[in-house]
DNA sequence: TTATATCAGACTAAATTAGTCGTATATAAC
DNA sequence: GTTATATACGACTAATTTAGTCTGATATAA
């Protein structure tokens, strides 16, 4: 039904609470998880994603948590997509040499040309938006 | 992952499909189903969503089947998608007046406001892409 | 040494989407 | 009238995807 995944609804909550609170050296999971009402578990998971995409930095051990590695301005809603969901992808066929099990109708398909630019467009929305424009 | 509905896709197969052959007086599921390499049964129930919602119409009994009630450059994708999925909802908060159901942060939803610029933007998309250019 | 944090990945549950089935009704041809 | 073949309708099941959980490891401050 074209919609976000939550993983991406909850990074966006995540990173904003890290932001409001860049004066403290660092936040960890746990708190976040309770004060945006997230589950610890699967924001956990999150933060790693975050963490391989330089989104964020890590501090390990007692004390330790994350910091924000990135100015919200300068991150991309669609950089926040790739990093813990996909790529947008509005059919099977929307890869760069489609096979035949990715699209049953490749040699006629109507569908992968002009979708595939209204896909472009939708990735450029995404990559328009910064995180600063949504969390402000 | 943001894509579009199966059902989405083999409506446009299907209404391409009468487009093609308008000079028949109406074509019936099971023809469309072997041709476009569509199941049968999932194809005859987006037929009868698109008769409701007038896209074509239907002749019963023996020889009946479906044709055309609108052209192709005067249906937009958009409706199509409202025909047989629903409408683009980026998030569970992006209805008319969101209760603590559809979000358990209205009262300091930083995604609403954003992301529903951003649908409106992408159901723009689709309102602004005809079948007609689809299938040509 | 202990408590508390990240790291990693397998696993399970829930929800959504895709596809199937059964039965009723309409109509052309015989 | 009977038969064959079509749409109409809705419940049901299967498959896939998404969301969430669990187990165990390593890092580090106190």
């Amino acid at each position: 039904m074209l919609k976000i995944a939550k993983s991406v609804e909850y990074s966006i909550l995540a990173l904003r609470y890290i932001a409001k609170n860049q004066e403290i050296e660092c936040i960890s999971t746990k708190e976040i998880a309770e004060k945006e009402n997230i589950p610890y578990d699967l924001l956990a998971k999150l933060m790693q994603r975050l963490v391989k995409h330089k989104i964020i930095v890590s501090k390990q051990g007692k004390l330790g948590g994350y910091s924000l590695n990135i100015k919200p301005e300068n991150l991309t809603i669609n950089d926040l997509i790739l990093a813990v969901d996909q790529k947008i992808q509005l059919t099977d066929c929307m890869v760069v040499n489609p096979t035949i099990e990715d699209c049953g109708r490749i040699n006629d398909c109507c569908l992968r040309n002009p979708l595939s630019k209204i896909q472009d467009k939708i990735e450029g929305l995404f990559q328009n938006t910064t995180l600063k424009e949504i969390i402000n």
